[in-house]
DNA sequence: TATTATTCCTACTTGTATAGTAGGAATGGT
DNA sequence: ACCATTCCTACTATACAAGTAGGAATAATA
């Protein structure tokens, strides 16, 4: 599970605006989820363009999510920071097994993400035990 | 799940030795696993220095496994390559429990690849429906 | 003992991605 | 008009990945 800076900085702006019931500034994201203001700048521009969030200029500006947090998974965040993934190198047809094996992996790992939402994240506060799916089961 | 294109080639190495029944040049190993010649060098002399497989110069010489292939798996080969992961910058508290489903999500890949052995992928030469825990089970 | 095939070792090169930074244009409220 | 904010392109600096180079050490064989 690679995760570079600029993901979990995304994540963590994302979950600012999750938070928030009014437009918030760059300025404060960055502030409170410890980002370099001109990156913090740069994340946001791209989840915007992604359509993960909405923006205003000038004094009264700011930043809001553009779908409700129930409807914005971790994935959704992540695919957006980083990008499509190369097409992996294929294995030798001798160590072919393993690709089986990666997506596998990939898969478990996707499905995990897609269904986690930001609306879960805000709503585990300090009581990370479980991580509710939106119907009251519990993610594995 | 990063996967550099070394440990590919390290895993494709281990399965190759995994296969014989006896001494294997660096040299056939690189053409069967499509391996650059020198750079196989190198990452059979990294292998080897992990302990993870064994070696003699000289003509007649080669590598072979240090275990059997059943006492191998996956991880072992893949820490060794990967080497120990930086440790991953925290989360500020704002974003904290994401720390938490990144631990579930590296938890549940180490726990596969560390089930997984070599000679369960050798096993499943063509029949990859399911993969072998050594005890008659199946991985998830 | 000379030859030859192999492993062994350090260091180097080169390409690509990550993590940011710089400078300013566009917009909107007051 | 002013000012705070978002918006946009482009640049730099560092680290890591992928692979290469040159040769030393070792062991079988003749």
């Amino acid at each position: 599970m690679r995760i570079s800076a600029r993901t979990q900085y995304a994540l963590g702006a994302m979950l600012a605006l999750a938070e928030a019931d009014s437009p918030v500034h760059a300025e404060r994201i960055a502030v409170t989820q410890e980002i370099p203001r001109r990156f913090c700048d740069n994340i946001l521009l791209q989840l915007r363009r992604a359509g993960l969030i909405q923006s205003q200029r000038g004094p009264e500006g700011g930043y809001w999510l553009a779908r409700p947090a129930g409807e914005i998974a971790l994935a959704d965040v992540i695919r957006v920071t980083e990008g499509a993934e190369p097409p992996a190198r294929p294995f030798p047809r001798a160590a072919a097994p393993l690709t089986e094996i990666w997506a596998r992996l990939r898969s478990h790992e996707n499905a995990l993400l897609s269904e986690i939402t930001l609306a879960d994240i805000v709503a585990s506060n300090g009581t990370m035990d479980a991580v509710s799916n939106g119907d009251g089961t519990l993610a594995s």
